[in-house]
RNA sequence: GUCCCCAUAGCUCAACGGAUAGAGCUCCUGCCUUCUAAGCAGGCAAUCCAGGUUCGAUUCCUGGUGGGGACACCA
């Protein structure tokens, strides 16, 4: 049983209890008391219930204490609480469970098919350190609802035709024959190294042609930083197979037949404003009038084309200085008809960067950025994901970049990876002292201590901890979880000795205990992309 | 000017509206003859201001103050 299924019983009891229905029991959720609480897990519903029942918080408890008592330890307590402790059999079946690859599989996840776009970066350089926020967020969240049970594709949306493509093929062309960048165009140092291994044909080539091959190269770099910092993308969506399609004029012949256009001043104009009820503020520009299409035309088109291959739901991540595309975008999904709950935008803030005591003003045209890739290189791609996932999406992260690498030792990933390293050594030691793990034991014969149940109780609470990654949509919950489990074990490991040849039985329930740490430490780090090392 | 986000310990961050606000780093005190000391045990130290809603507010609402970002027929 896991903890869901347990709230979801015990709720059950409690409206039968009280004669209520389904809608008056939105405060009923389990949580873990406070440390100096000696309980398992906690019920504050009687307090919240005591105006609807009219009757004292207190009594409500005693009453739902009494119906509860049969297969808890339940006791009521000021001002109305239930607190809850468990039989150690109990605790045994539930870990018993987490055995299970589909244990935490559950609706409203189980049957989603979820299409989750991060990063996007423009390939017109390469990979900055700030993409491996939206990186840790997109595919850390894609692991946490597949867990779920959600099927989720992951993509990464290519900008490879347009203005900057033209200006990259510009700036290349300048470099490749020793002359400075046009003035607006990309003056990184990263030009100079692509003209070191151009290929000899590139002589002649026109400045379009620069363009799509400084892509092409571009994006290759993009695949190789992602793939080293853990993340592996399901598709590359290319921005020229939505034009090879069509896609963009189709769009707008859709939004034209549903009304939802207009001609001004030789533009046509999507009335994302004046046309529907959305928190657009103005009107936006589709076709410009000399002719060509907006980017926000063909991002639309990008959309219905998600929406077409029949995703249930269709998740953007975007960096904060993308907030105010958002309400355009949503009125968009909403002017083609499409089901707006199912579209929906995480905006997570930007990353600014600290080197020495000088803040960094990021920008590719200056060329003045740092790459994720010397990051990777430096701090390696545990601690990086590790760092960025411990924070919600709504901080303002600054990236001491000089401190980072001087404290990657200090990051609490090694913490918590030494969990792993520690137990698979003592699983490793446990042959050579005579000690079977798959040996079986009496648990009727076990007496559960108090570092052992704390551990035991830690892990049930993964699946909670992960369904509420899933509502707010963030990791930085699951790096606190294991920072308090990793705690929970380096604690046990210090009073309580696992390989003790005269005691075999307890021997072996502790192993059984320490198979599920072991376990789930290796879960929960592989749902964040960070490895689980098996030495130290 | 309008909109979005943020404000918790010296620093970086946690805390479904619940009980005595938790961690990591830093600093201080102890602990390796026994499964890995990248560890354990302990100490110092915090909710920006003013109202409101609530049985209960770090959390929700309003107004300040301070900071970050966005407001194109660019992509």
């Amino acid at each position: 049983m896991t903890l869901s299924q347990l709230e979801a019983g015990l709720k059950r009891r409690a409206m039968a209890a009280f004669a209520l229905e389904e809608g008056a029991m939105a405060g009923f959720h389990l949580a873990a008391p406070p440390p100096h609480i000696d309980a398992d897990v906690s019920i504050a519903w009687p307090i919240a219930a005591a105006k609807l029942l009219r009757k004292p918080p207190l009594k409500i408890a005693e009453e739902l204490a009494a119906a509860l008592s049969a297969d808890f330890e339940a006791k009521p307590v000021p001002p109305g609480f239930v607190n809850l402790k468990f039989r150690d059999a109990f605790l045994f079946e539930a870990l018993k469970e987490l055995e299970k690859p589909d244990c935490f599989a559950q609706p409203p996840f189980k049957g989603e098919k979820i299409n989750l776009e991060f990063v996007s970066a423009n390939p017109t350089g390469p990979m900055h350190l700030a993409s491996g926020r939206g990186a840790t967020l997109g595919d850390s969240l894609a692991r946490i609802f597949r867990a779920l049970g959600a099927e989720v594709a992951t993509e990464f949306y290519v900008n490879n035709v347009g203005n900057q493509v033209e200006l990259l093929g510009r700036s290349l062309k300048a470099r490749c024959e020793g002359v400075e960048p046009p003035e607006n165009g990309y003056q990184g140092a990263y030009l100079k190294d692509m003209v070191a291994v151009l290929p000899k044909e590139a002589a002649g080539w026109t400045g379009a042609q620069f363009g799509q091959y400084a892509i092409a190269e571009m994006l290759k770099l993009h695949k190789a930083d992602m793939k080293a910092f853990g993340v592996e993308f399901d598709r590359w969506f290319l921005e020229s197979e939505l034009h090879d399609d069509g896609a963009p004029a189709r769009t707008l012949a859709a939004l034209k037949e549903r009304g939802m256009t207009y001609e001004k001043e030789g533009a046509v104009w999507l009335g994302t404003s004046s046309m529907m009820d959305s928190d657009d503020d103005k009107d936006r520009v589709l076709v410009k009038s000399d002719g060509s299409n907006t980017y926000f035309l063909n991002d639309i088109a990008y959309h219905l084309n998600k929406f077409d291959r029949g995703f249930t739901t269709v998740i953007d991540i975007w960096g904060a200085d993308h907030h105010g595309h958002v309400s355009r975008m949503e009125a968009a999904v909403a002017a083609l008809g499409r089901e707006k709950l199912n579209f929906k935008v995480l905006i997570h803030q930007q990353v600014a960067l600290l080197r020495g005591a000088e803040l960094i003003k990021m920008s590719k045209r200056a060329g003045d950025f740092i790459p994720l890739k010397e990051l990777l290189d430096e701090v390696g791609a545990d601690a990086c994901r590790f760092f960025f996932a411990a924070r919600g999406p709504h901080t303002h992260l600054t990236f001491d970049v000089d401190l980072a690498k001087k404290h990657s030792n200090d990051n609490p990933v090694f913490y918590v990876q030494y969990v792993h390293a520690r137990i698979c050594s003592i699983f490793s030691n446990a042959a050579e002292k005579g000690i079977d793990p798959a040996a079986g034991f009496d648990a009727a014969g076990i007496a559960v201590n108090a570092d052992e149940r704390a551990l035991m109780l830690k892990l049930l609470w993964l699946e909670r901890t992960l369904l509420d990654c899933a509502r707010d949509y963030s990791p930085h919950q699951l790096t606190t979880y294991l920072m308090e489990l990793a705690a929970s074990f380096h604690s046990f490991y210090d009073k309580c000795k696992v390989l003790d040849p005269e005691h075999k039985d307890v021997s072996a329930f502790r192993l059984f205990l320490l198979a599920h740490v072991k376990a789930v430490i290796a879960r929960g780090l592989g749902l964040l992309g960070v490895s689980a090392p098996e030495r130290m």
